[in-house]
DNA sequence: GGCAGGTGTCATCAG
DNA sequence: GTCTGATGACACCTG
């Protein structure tokens, strides 16, 4: 046996409003007293005639003047750059001559001072609104009186005070007690009347009366339900809406008489879809861009930074939404933006600064609910876009880091291909330089070499291995 | 007319 | 128990 010692080579990542403007109300147009010199229109006629025919609307008072007019301007405190409440509408074309409010009266008892002719407000105060937060806050009106304060106070004062002021009052007897009062004179609705997505909540409104629903004819649980009053009012503003879309020319006039001009930036929970729709436009439909561009962040508090969405300034001839409607037939005394975006202490402070009788509650409170869940859609929906975006960033990350794996693997096995190759050239060099004690070289298929721990090198026959 | 995207609303759940 | 935000589901609208 010889030894042979071979030595082998190694390879080697957002105020107080505060003074609002005035304008004309929807009590003035439900008590009958049609604001001097109103349109004729034929279309305005059937929406008047139709506002007219809602019986349960005319049965609603406007509380006191006390409790509206000294109180509405009552503010709570600075909550919002006044800009944000959108009056200023440097686009609105001529307040129609009618439309002379100096010389109305429908402002006695208006529960919308402040919803004067976005038009005429300009032409005669432009620093009326919420322009001015300081001008606002300067004319805060007198406190609530002492007989709403206290009443409310005693039908909403809850182990947490403001808290909930009204906890009660949207729920069991005191709902009883609303639909018994208003529902002397429901209109029956056909089917074909329901919006399927209604926008009611179940939860706070009550169940409509149908032929299917017997247990709302009883006694003292009259056929009223809130979807009626705000249904047929608003049906009658929506077909007037739709009116108006079709004929853009009569945008200035549909604005006033339903003052949805005012109203499309006064009681819109969304943004106002009018940019600088000018109402001389007469034709063409302007194109509305995505109305979540027009969202903005804003502090309402000092020091406490709340999100909410702002209305973009100018724009008079957006349609109402359902709410806005609702909340212009059951004349509630603050604009949506106050609804939906006061912090809920003061928005229960708000609350007991008005007379509200439990309809109006109920639907403030759905206003509240269905604005901030809108809110609340839109933002889940961004954060759904994103989180799509972003796993859809870690996909492409992680098919581009999975292509690099497959080609450093591909190379490695090229590599060690290479490797084996060399291998055995050499291996057979080494055996071509090997020759036994007769000088013969030694063969492939008898021997093979074998290293040892300590690097020796052996020539070690087959038949070895076998016993091995 | 069908389709896709956007939006509002409701129901439900969890904190 | 109530309130509120998040979210799925649905309906509607629009291009």
């Amino acid at each position: 046996m010889c030894f042979l010692f071979v030595y082998f080579s190694n390879y080697k990542e957002v105020a107080a409003p505060g003074r609002l403007c005035g304008g004309v109300s929807i009590h003035a147009n439900l008590t009958g007293v049609r604001p001097h010199g109103a349109p004729q229109d034929s279309d305005m006629d059937v929406a008047w005639q139709e506002l007219m025919a809602i019986t349960e609307l005319q049965e609603f008072q406007v509380p006191s003047e006390g409790s509206y007019e000294s109180t509405q301007y009552q503010s709570v405190q600075p909550m919002a750059p006044a800009g944000d409440y959108g009056m200023v509408q440097p686009h609105c074309g001529p307040l129609p001559a009618a439309w002379d409010l100096s010389a109305a009266d429908t402002h006695e008892g208006c529960c919308y001072p402040e919803e004067m002719s976005t038009c005429s407000r300009l032409s005669s105060n432009t620093e009326t609104g919420y322009e001015n937060p300081e001008h606002q806050l300067g004319q805060r009106m007198l406190p609530v009186s002492s007989h709403a304060q206290s009443s409310l106070m005693s039908m909403t004062s809850t182990s947490k005070g403001h808290r909930r002021p009204n906890a009660c009052l949207s729920q069991g007897l005191n709902r009883h007690m609303m639909w018994t009062t208003l529902g002397q004179n429901a209109p029956v609705r056909s089917a074909d009347d329901l919006e399927s997505d209604s926008g009611l909540s179940l939860g706070s409104s009550p169940p409509l009366a149908s032929p299917d629903n017997p247990a709302v004819g009883t006694p003292g649980y009259h056929n009223l339900d809130m979807s009626l009053v705000y249904k047929d009012c608003e049906d009658s503003m929506a077909e007037h809406t739709r009116r108006a879309r079709v004929n853009y020319s009569m945008d200035c006039q549909s604005q006033s008489y339903l003052h949805s001009g005012e109203h499309a930036s006064y009681f819109s929970p969304q943004p106002n879809l009018s940019y600088p729709q000018s109402c001389a436009v007469t034709s063409h439909p302007v194109k509305q861009p995505s109305p979540a561009a027009q969202y903005s962040v804003m502090t309402s508090r000092v020091g406490t930074h709340h999100t909410v969405f702002t209305k973009p300034q100018g724009g008079s001839s957006t349609p109402m939404s359902r709410d806005e409607r609702r909340a212009a037939a059951l004349k509630i005394p603050f604009p949506m933006e106050k609804i939906i975006n006061l912090p809920v202490d003061d928005f229960n402070e708000l609350l007991t600064q008005y007379t509200l009788n439990d309809t109006q509650l109920a639907l403030v409170r759905d206003i509240r609910r269905r604005g901030k869940n809108k809110v609340a859609a839109q933002n889940c929906r961004k954060r759904k876009l994103e989180s799509i975006i972003h796993l859809e960033r870690e996909l492409n990350h992680l098919q581009a880091q999975r292509d690099h794996l497959v080609q450093e693997r591909l190379e490695f096995t090229r590599s060690l291909a290479f490797i084996k190759c060399r291998l055995t050239d050499l291996y057979k060099e080494v055996f071509s330089h090997l020759r036994d004690q007769d000088g013969q070289p030694y063969s492939v298929d008898d021997y093979s070499l074998q290293q040892t721990p300590d690097g020796s090198i052996y020539l070690v026959p087959h038949s070895m291995d076998n016993r091995e």
